[in-house]
DNA sequence: TTGAAAGCGATACCAG
DNA sequence: CTGGTATCGCTTTCAA
């Protein structure tokens, strides 16, 4: 007679062999058991989820993956996690993604080319289901990469332009025009723009865009603009803020590419004494949570940024169902409050 | 003679194999020049990596997760993801990561217990190197999932009680009894406790309890608490103030589960015509990136975050090298500003 | 320095 | 409804 002795230290975990053993049927069974449950007899099924609940049974995903050649895992591209610019995003995302049991796998390219660049190689090893990636300016290699790869690719945030797959976002031109409209109808001409722009910030730089062809439209002279590479913060904004005015004391309003920027523009604004929204006039982008609550509140854009996570998710599976690429266009919203108005609109 | 046609579509992506045989040699001489570099011929290195260049080789970690029986992703779960309360340290632990190639999975259980089980079993089956995970507190069958996975736990942001493994954050009781102490110093007396408090959110419950012992021990009369289950939000902070200075109108000094919480609380105060921080003060918690923007300026107490997300993965690195299960404590910062000083204190 | 062969833990296809 | 068997793409001994 013979003793086998199995070591069941943490590495060994239970497998679909395990149980298949421990049930008695083989390990094809327990695996249906698994994906197909009225494929198998429920007696058996019951012993099945037992002998599973007894051992803790954890399935192997990898090897799962390995086999069925696809993974469940999405992988999230951000260009930043400071504040709160993207985390509603991967928020409404992931638990939408939640109901078919995909993962998010997350990557923050800190407006990096070069890191972005492998970050989605990097993803793209874990044979994602789909990749999810902020923006629509990449580099051509990335491009190349993610068209390779075959899966769904969704690029949030903005839209325009050579979109690789599928698209839900807005059009950052036209918020940077609805600043400039905003800022004209509030009774400002002399605009500034102001805020972090990253030298990969497509974006923002679309938002600068719009908001010089409007005022150029409007006949308002040329959009001074100060802007710094270094990451958005309220001391970035303060400081820009006092340097503008130095140079251009004849501003009356200033378009900040976020609402955090524009709490220290603010704050340098009430320093100097000028009075807001009566001498000078302020407007932020994003709809951050304390936006209503500095003084005066901060009129800004709200993008709806939970209605992105949740298409995007919505467009992965959709697209993984064979549906054709699409592009959605996602609401934004002016958010009106007291820092833009100088005299009463009507 | 023969002609073998191979249709490279995209769910047929380059191999090990097939570059291999393109280079002309073993798959495991390609996987070894992925691996160990200088265990192969430099000339033929070169080969293989021209190879991989041209044919955009993606390795499979799937693959290499299986065979290799560990995967070098991280699992991290938050218990929210609003606002930034959690996203700097998921950055700094992310990009910390990268370093050795590990990814970030994430998992948001928003404050439920049932969701943090599953999204932990969830976790488990793609076979971790280590998970971070937020809190110290869990559910009894998610500390055996965790205990029996073998794999290197990390909990971060709160610390005491028992840990699973290794922690990372810092003390909620000495947080709450360091408010206190501030609003007392402060010059207040009669203090109250408002917020968004979650049924599993430990982390708040300490922190009132901290408050509520410094209170006692100052001999101040007992702390009045206002809380709701409802996600934190300036809103909520506006309305449960209003409410509670409706009940207890003598109250003096709010202490705020949240900054977010307390711009609210700031609205409501200046909306009755209350003096800050002459008639009433505020404290909050968190320094949220506008705590210095509002007026009068919040103050609140800063806890690093990014050490926080650092320290994490140190510990994982740690922890895999062999190191033994730690628990470190993190420093926080009580941010002094303009809400909660009634007199000059000297 | 290189290669052959045996897994890793599932899934998928085909019989029974 | 259930079970065998071949894979999935890579890592890991062990030889050569």
């Amino acid at each position: 007679m013979e003793f086998e002795t199995v070591e069941k230290d943490a590495r060994n975990a239970p497998t679909l062999a395990s149980i298949a053993e421990k049930v008695g049927v083989s390990v094809n069974t327990v695996s249906r058991a698994l994906r197909a449950p009225n494929t198998v007899r429920p007696e058996l099924r019951r012993r099945i989820n037992a002998a599973m609940e007894e051992l803790n049974y954890v399935p192997n995903r990898l090897a799962g993956g390995l086999s069925s050649t696809r993974s469940d895992i999405v992988g999230v591209v951000v260009t930043s996690l400071y504040y709160s610019e993207f985390a509603s995003i991967i928020d409404s995302l992931q638990s939408a993604l939640l109901e078919r049991d995909m993962q998010v796998m997350l990557a923050n390219t800190r407006y990096d080319a070069a890191q972005e660049l492998r970050l989605v190689r990097s993803l793209l090893s874990w044979r994602p289901a789909a990749v999810a990636i902020i923006g629509v300016d990449h580099a051509p290699k990335v491009v190349e990469l993610l068209k390779a790869s075959g899966i769904p690719i969704i690029e949030m945030w903005d839209t325009g332009g050579e979109v690789i797959d599928t698209a839900v976002g807005f059009d950052h031109t036209a918020v940077g025009a609805a600043q400039a409209s905003q800022l004209i109808a509030g009774g400002y001409r002399r605009l500034a723009f102001l805020g972090s722009v990253r030298e990969n910030d497509r974006r923002a730089q679309k938002r600068l865009k719009g908001l010089q062809s409007a005022a150029a439209m409007a006949g308002l002279p040329e959009i001074v603009t100060h802007t710094d590479q270094q990451g958005g913060s309220s001391e970035l904004g303060e400081r820009l803020a006092h340097e503008l005015l130095e140079r251009h004391p004849h501003i009356d309003a200033i378009a900040c590419n976020s609402d955090v920027v524009a709490f220290g523009v603010l704050r340098a604004l009430k320093k100097r004494g000028k009075r807001i929204p009566e001498e000078i006039g302020v407007i932020g982008f994003g709809d951050n949570e304390a936006a209503g609550c500095v003084s005066p509140a901060l009129t800004t854009i709200r993008p709806d940024r939970e209605t992105i996570g949740r298409l995007t998710a919505e467009a992965i599976f959709a697209r993984i169902n064979g549906a054709q690429p699409s592009t959605t266009l996602v609401e934004w919203k002016m958010m009106v409050r007291e820092s833009a108005i100088r005299k009463e609109t009507r």
